[in-house]
DNA sequence: TGAAAACAGTTACAAATGTAACTAATATCA
DNA sequence: TGATATTAGTTACATTTGTAACTGTTTTCA
């Protein structure tokens, strides 16, 4: 008997799921800015010079989808790309400045509401539960 | 600073569709499934004569996504129908002999690979865990 | 060297998903 | 009662996302 409100994958989607949409609200409507969009600028804000390919490894995400994210931001004025030398299939992705007070305006309210969840969870439960989480995550990476 | 890989909402998120990929896996080319008919024979598997609206409830769905999913569903004879009195606007929701065979075909490997997962963590461990995410869930209805 | 494989990124197409408007049935309450 | 609001479910349309095939570039190694 499977009680799908009891299912740890299912639980997990639900609040993964709540919680991105939760913070995509900040963002979406005032920067007309997409999920991938974000976290692009997420990623090249922490790493300037980063690749395209780089990206995709280091969100998870497809590098179809970056190429998709990358180029509405390049249309947009919020990324720049400068060439790689010598590889000149790949391009280093930095913020414009316009990405930059993006980058800027969004990463406090995320941080602000990572903190605000935590803060349902005492310090000592806190560290267990991100301890687990990781473990929890490498499990599933050896499973799949 | 964000730094993405540290980031809570983006943890569940990798990890999540890690596991949901992985489980899906399970059954998506063996029957040609969906992420969302599985759920609906989930729960239409735990709850029979259940409503459409009642699934979408249960398993978190859009009504939508739910009618869609009911109606591939009822397509590849997987699901019955049948009226629901007094009230003939809703529908009560069965599965059918094909139905029942997928899910218990799916449910053993569903649980078995919660299971595997799960072991990555000790029984203390685990108890905490899954209380904490209790914990985060609600906070994270409180907060969106 | 140079042919073949691997890689970065894009494009094109198909499938999944979200939003809004809709039909039909039931509930509300002046 | 009967006009109005609400509800169950569907349909239509736009947007997002995934998969496969592609271009141009670099690497590999016989």
């Amino acid at each position: 008997m499977l009680d799908l409100e009891d299912f740890l994958p299912y639980r997990l989607s639900v609040l993964s799921n709540r919680i991105s949409n939760g913070i995509a609200r900040t963002y979406q409507s005032r920067f007309d800015l997409g999920v991938t969009e974000w976290r692009v600028i997420a990623i090249v804000g922490r790493y300037p010079g980063v690749t395209a390919t780089e990206v995709a490894d280091r969100a998870a995400m497809d590098k179809v989808a970056v190429s998709r994210a990358v180029s509405r931001l390049l249309d947009a004025g919020r990324l720049e790309r400068r060439e790689n030398h010598p590889d000149r299939r790949a391009k280093r992705l930095y913020l414009s400045e316009e990405g930059e007070s993006i980058h800027d305006a969004i990463v406090p309210a995320a941080l602000a509401f990572e903190r605000d969840l935590l803060e349902a969870l005492e310090p000592e439960e806190r560290r267990r539960f991100l301890d687990s989480l990781e473990r929890l995550a490498e499990a599933a990476e050896r499973h799949c």
